[in-house]
DNA sequence: TTTATAACGGATATTAATGTCCGTTATAAA
DNA sequence: TTTATAACGGACATTAATATCCGTTATAAA
């Protein structure tokens, strides 16, 4: 569904964000430790969501990423996804047509925006926060 | 959503099951030529295809491919997306942990399988018989 | 002020997806 | 039987995604 970067982009802006709701930074190592994914390759990631002032990051000792508290109610899955992906997700059609919309469908439009549509949903109304009540325990997957 | 070549491929056997209707069978630059798509890439498309057996390729000259007619109401959707893309589309965590299920649920698991089976049950009951009638008008539009 | 630390940023490497080329094989019609 | 046609199949080319490397920059603590 998503690509490898966008992945990771989601499992390090989860792991960050609990870190931050416990006043935690934390460093490129130990989140590409807890989200099990490549050092040198996060490191990408993670300039990506800095530069889209998703995360903050503190260089030098005791530096790391965090993201600002209040951030963490609005930022949704949705942001994070189009940095990585772009918004193809959302509106792109399910045979590739570059054209196809309702007044001229392709033969799988109506079933198919009616997935992509609850997709667009579904991210747009996961914020951080929401996530993050929501689970199950209080434990956090993120790594296998 | 998917891939290019899996686009292509759902692409091709819309128009070839289509014809196959009318008893015409398309060669493959009629087929590269009605559903735009680069030719000789779709000649390899057309060839995955053929091994998978879903179409039936005829050489020489009056050649081309077709679907046998009865496989019309027996091929889905589901069947050609698994052959370009496999089944991660169906199986894979949306975060893309290996591990992730409902007994240790990643944190967006529950509202993504949501998604997930609902896109995996509109694929393996689309057939292609039951696509080419729910037609909004004649036209079925392949191309742009 | 020096030193160690950790993010930054650009270059490079690798792999997979996409796409093309061209000679080969099968076959229908003349 | 010859010829033209159209799919087949393998090699090759290009592009994008994934991934690594390493010197640079900022900064906190000693």
């Amino acid at each position: 569904m998503f690509s490898n970067s966008c992945e990771y982009g989601l499992r390090a802006i989860i792991f960050i964000a609990q870190q931050t709701t416990q006043n935690n930074k934390v460093s490129l190592s130990t989140i590409s430790a807890e989200i099990n994914s490549p050092e040198a390759f996060t490191a990408k990631i993670l300039q990506k969501l800095t530069r889209n002032n998703i995360v903050k990051s503190i260089k030098g000792p005791y530096g790391g990423f965090k993201i600002e508290e209040d951030k963490l109610d609005v930022i949704t899955l949705s942001e994070v996804v189009n940095i990585f992906d772009g918004d193809t997700i959302y509106t792109r059609c399910g045979l590739g047509l570059s054209q196809c919309n309702g007044d001229s469908p392709c033969p799988l439009h109506h079933k198919f925006i009616e997935i992509r549509d609850k997709l667009k949903y579904m991210l747009e109304n996961s914020t951080l926060s929401g996530l993050l009540n929501d689970l199950d325990s209080d434990l956090l997957r993120l790594k296998r």
